[in-house]
DNA sequence: ATATATACGACTAAAATTATCGTATTTATC
DNA sequence: GATAAATACGATAATTTTAGTCGTATATAT
């Protein structure tokens, strides 16, 4: 329904904080969670997501935690929500299309349009037009 | 996760068929659900409501049906998506705001601006885009 | 009368999202 | 070396949303 996950809402929010550290410095899944209520292990799995796309680097062991491994105004959005949701499409026939409605779809065109637009949008976006 | 309905996409694409048909002839749910492979009841609650808008106009009775009531080219998309969806926001506050994040959202704002963006794609959109 | 259509609320099923759990691995510190 | 605190990751459970179905009422052309 036009919505964007809470996956990406929370991973916004980690890393407009992350953001706002000096360089060094870390933040744990667990310190994130509890301050911005967030349930923990959900937000584990982001952080450990967006660490394997190097948004953020992970660091292990006691002490360790996560710390802005990309330029912010170098993550193009629509990456990054697709690293979060994967392929973004208003309908699933962009990507994947295997809908019933054999060849004779009268409406794919125009909807593909919009998609595309929905996708520019975003695509002319970096993360820190949100994190900044 | 960005997608619009398949009760928009449905009604779209009985729209459009509506459309290219003369002023006076009707479509029934049944007819059009056969032909474009869409449950038939679900079609039907489809146009029941968007003849409750006036969008479509419905004609009781055997050799009953709908017929367009409005013109395409008046009928803002913002408007129609959320006739069939409830209100269209990227985000759930930007609606109803009671998520646990009380005062400190940190993404509020441009999570609204991005919501904006994506209204005003849509408002400035006809039906007429879509089914011509 | 009857058959065919819309109208509409209640309900069920399926899919997607959100959240949790268990276990393994890494590493700083004592 | 043992321990505790952190990441890593797959499996599973719970919840919510979306999709689809059913039953019944009403209108109307024939």
């Amino acid at each position: 329904m036009l919505k964007i996950t809470r996956k990406v809402e929370y991973a916004l929010i980690a890393l407009r904080h992350l953001q706002e550290l000096d360089q060094e410095q870390l933040s744990s899944a667990k310190e994130l969670a509890t301050k911005y209520s967030i349930p923990r292990e959900l937000l584990a799995k982001i952080l450990q997501r967006l660490a394997q796309k190097n948004i953020v680097q992970a660091i292990k062991g006691p002490s360790g935690g996560y710390r802005l491994a990309a330029n912010p105004n170098k993550v193009n959005m629509t990456k990054f929500i697709e690293i979060l949701e994967g392929p973004m499409g208003i309908v699933d026939c962009y990507f994947d299309s295997n809908c019933g409605q054999f060849d004779g779809c009268t409406i794919r065109t125009p909807i593909n349009r919009i998609n595309d637009s929905i996708r520019s949008m975003f695509d002319n976006m970096t993360l820190a037009d949100i994190t900044y």
